[in-house]
DNA sequence: TGCCATACTTACGAAACCGTAGGTTACGGT
DNA sequence: ACCGTAACCTACGGTTTCGTAAGTATGGCA
């Protein structure tokens, strides 16, 4: 088992029930120090998702894993090391996987590229984009959904930046119009995660198509550059 | 003064300190109550605002109110009652603002009142827009922030959908669209809160702009139709 | 086989919080 | 001057939760 990738299996099995189904399973688990911490992170993620920092309790988390809370507090000193990991990694990967789209090509492709992640890392890890959009703990300033939203903004900010001065923009609105566009894609993947309507490579496309040519020019039938099944 | 509308001012004058500064101001305020009602609908949403819903305790509304803690209840029955009046009228007011913008004219110039209403709300009622961005405390399905949204994009659906149809696109589409709009000026304008950098009709302008036109064919410089002064 | 580090438990202290019971003070009308 | 009502308070019960202290089982290894 990957113990650091972010695990996207969760099946909670745990469940804590005591008795197993067929004669000499092991009746305690004893994991060993690793696999427990993975799945400690694994349980809280989804926990903090649905109910958030506060509405989360240690001892529901350990429960959950069929521990006690003590387990929890060994790994992670305490609700909010857990919390910091959870976030911490989930930043990561999805700024990994826009950064990723960010690389190299034409603006209109980067742009089809960063749409098309955004949605990915929703659909992959929904549960972590809930927790990056829900409110942190105390003390935001650093590991706020809007910090980083920042970060990717930035990125995108420095492609449009030179985009602009090319054409004789004002480079100081780069900020205004990549938080505009990621915002664009952020809350409409939000929405499509109710809906899971058209298809993921469609709500792209016609994203791009939006931010391209605007309801001006709009394409009837827009197709993305790359063309992808997924 | 004005019992329903969601007041605006909020100086928090009341500060439970006892004593007067000249001569013989009455002790205790002993407000009628109707007012004490406002007052903790005041700070009960800066609270919320900043601390989120169970991160308020009631007894932090009351003290901050000058009060003890059964006066809240005997107003609202309890935490979430508060909270539900503040997310209702704030709800109010936002959809109320932008659904005035949305009445009539061009869809460019409905493009362009909503987004400048929106922006207006966030920074009127900055409090409250907060509020509704953060989550509710339980059982969301109404209440929530994304159903707000939606909400707002339905009515821009509906005129998204005329237009469609009148130029022969997929009419089944309009929602699409319509939550990337919402949703591009939602996220600019939380991250024009903590910026607030460029003027709010600017913004405004460059929001219609991209919207309007696309990146491929911004302007450098864009009005917006209705000149507006604050 | 005996040892020992690691994984894990039970039990508890302390604090925060919600919500209520029952009593007290000021204000307005008569 | 009296009295009722509306506004407000003190005090408390009961629950939840964080975090810790101290002890127990388990599995590999000399």
């Amino acid at each position: 088992m990957a113990i650091d990738g972010s695990s996207v299996s969760n099946g909670n099995k745990g469940k804590a029930s005591p008795s197993g189904g067929s004669g000499r399973r092991p009746r305690r688990v004893r994991m060993t120090g690793a696999e427990r911490r993975e799945q400690l992170l694994d349980i809280g993620r989804t926990l903090f998702a649905e109910r958030g920092f506060e509405g989360t309790s240690v001892e529901e988390i350990a429960a959950k894993a069929g521990v006690s809370k003590p387990v929890v507090y060994e790994h992670f000193g305490g609700k909010e090391g857990l919390y910091a990991v959870v976030v911490d990694r989930e930043m990561r990967q999805l700024l990994d996987m826009v950064t990723g789209a960010l690389t190299a090509g034409h603006p209109r492709e980067l742009l089809e590229q960063a749409a098309f992640a955004l949605l990915d890392y929703i659909e992959t890890f929904t549960d972590g984009f809930r927790i990056l959009v829900r409110d942190s703990p105390v003390a935001q300033s650093t590991g706020t959904f809007a910090s980083l939203i920042s970060d990717i903004a930035t990125q995108v900010e420095d492609i449009l930046g030179l985009e602009f001065k090319a054409r004789g923009f004002d480079p100081k609105l780069a900020p205004l119009y990549a938080q505009a566009l990621v915002g664009m894609v952020a809350l409409t993947g939000q929405w499509w995660l109710d809906v899971r309507k058209p298809k993921k490579a469609e709500v792209a496309a016609h994203l791009v198509n939006l931010a391209w040519h605007g309801l001006d020019g709009l394409e009837a039938k827009p197709r993305l550059v790359g063309h992808r099944k997924n």
